[in-house]
DNA sequence: CGTTATCTTGACCGTCGTCAAACAGGGTGG
DNA sequence: CCACCCTGTTTGACGACGGTCAAGATAACG
């Protein structure tokens, strides 16, 4: 089943999975305005000082945001799998204080940020929809500062791969044969604040204990549950299940 | 001027740094039924695991929140000044991700969680002015990602610094004999993801370029430009001024 | 005024960064 | 189809930033 040809359903899934929400308001945003870009893999969609004008749902492909530090290190910050809106950490933000990039190709769906803005506005339950997600998007923020901040190498990439698969279990993306991780070692280093040749070093470690293959440039795992001990991984940041009280 | 007589009055006037209220909105929301708790430092405002049952705004005092890895390490996401309201991150989620603890004595007004959310669904802009807040504060959770990721021990104690004082500022609480952080050197490691050990030697070599200054447990500082450079801080992460387009 | 928490310092060591070179693979153009 | 190149991976040697351990000095607090 290829969501590509109801992107705003992929939208409207996502944020049921956190969310309640009601058939007035599902077919509010099923009418939303949109259009749909194809991008090559390392794509910007958005850049750091600018003023953002779309919002964007991440329909097929995989993207990351990072910041920059002023002497040129680079850090992921999160990871992006199809379905999940990439944009709401901006949608009412004058300015944008990180970069979105795309991690492999893809396609997004446009939606413009006033029509976005004025639905939320106008129906309180889309807006706490859009707060949850936020929400927890801000929960895996602080889980990353605790990984980058107080875990050694191994058991950061191991916690990256951890998240990466309960993610896209989330979204439905399960593989029977195992998860797979389109990054580079570079990248993943990026994102777990260590360089690309010390992550070549604990792969080759997590490799030798049996805990990942690799083949090309994708990092591919059937178990994460063995990985998760050695992470430290807890799923209670990822905040599953509809939020509401 | 103490703003421990009007609680609320202090919490209005931050959101509206952040966003646009009507003078309806404003009434509402210091309408609303609240408690005040007077509490030691150290105190538990909110721990892991639980539902939360208050929106707590912090009055007086300080606070932070942090995370506990499953080999025992801490680590502290955020710090909070006086004006700022604590369980935002919390309001819309069934189950806490992180604790909120207190750095010193204070005081903190508790709003009922449901009065909290019944105004916010009734009034689009008193939502969408926690959600600019929740979204600078995710912004800033972000760059702590950077910070504690990409800069070294010496560049994230200065980076700290840094942020406090303009978020000090940002609330009206500049002393114009320097700025007093009151965190023991366990707690700055906690922050930036060091050792104690290693923070006295960096703070001490902070001191011996004359940038920052100590007595007892507080780090002081009178130029925070000077130790901008050192580490890298730009304060577009921290979306000061309103938000709204 | 004693007890405890915090700070301070030194010695030692490990994780991880740096530099550099060799290697593999995929893509492009001749 | 092969030569070439560019990006990414792999490996080793070396060094440094920062962790660990432990002891003593200082300051906070009841």
């Amino acid at each position: 089943v290829s969501d590509t040809d109801e992107p705003l359903a992929l939208l409207v899934h996502r944020l049921e999975t956190q969310a309640e929400l009601s058939a007035q308001d599902r077919g509010a945003l099923l009418k939303l305005p949109y259009t749909i870009k194809a991008f090559d893999a390392s794509t910007y969609l958005l850049r750091e000082g600018e003023a953002p004008s779309a919002c964007a749902v991440l329909v097929s492909g995989f993207a990351y945001r990072h910041k920059i530090s002023v002497d040129g290190a680079k850090q992921i910050v999160s990871l992006h799998v199809p379905g999940e809106p990439l944009d709401f950490q901006h949608l009412f933000l004058n300015e944008a204080d990180h970069n979105i990039q795309t991690l492999t190709r893809g396609e997004a769906a446009l939606v413009p940020r006033e029509a976005f803005r004025k639905l939320a506005q106008e129906r309180p339950a889309v807006m706490q929809a859009l707060l949850v997600n936020v929400l927890v998007e801000a929960s895996i923020f602080r889980e990353w500062v605790l990984n980058v901040g107080r875990r050694d190498g191994r058991s950061r990439i191991a916690h990256l791969l951890c998240e990466f698969a309960i993610r896209l279990d989330a979204q439905g993306l399960t593989n029977s044969n195992g998860y797979e991780l389109p990054m580079t070692q570079e990248q993943i280093g990026d994102a777990t604040g260590q360089t690309a040749v010390h992550v070549n070093r604990m792969l080759k470690a997590l490799e030798k204990e049996g805990l990942v293959k690799r083949m090309g440039r994708c990092v591919s795992f059937a178990d994460w549950r063995a990985l998760r001990d050695i992470a430290g991984f807890g799923e209670r940041y990822l905040h599953l299940g509809k939020q509401g009280a």
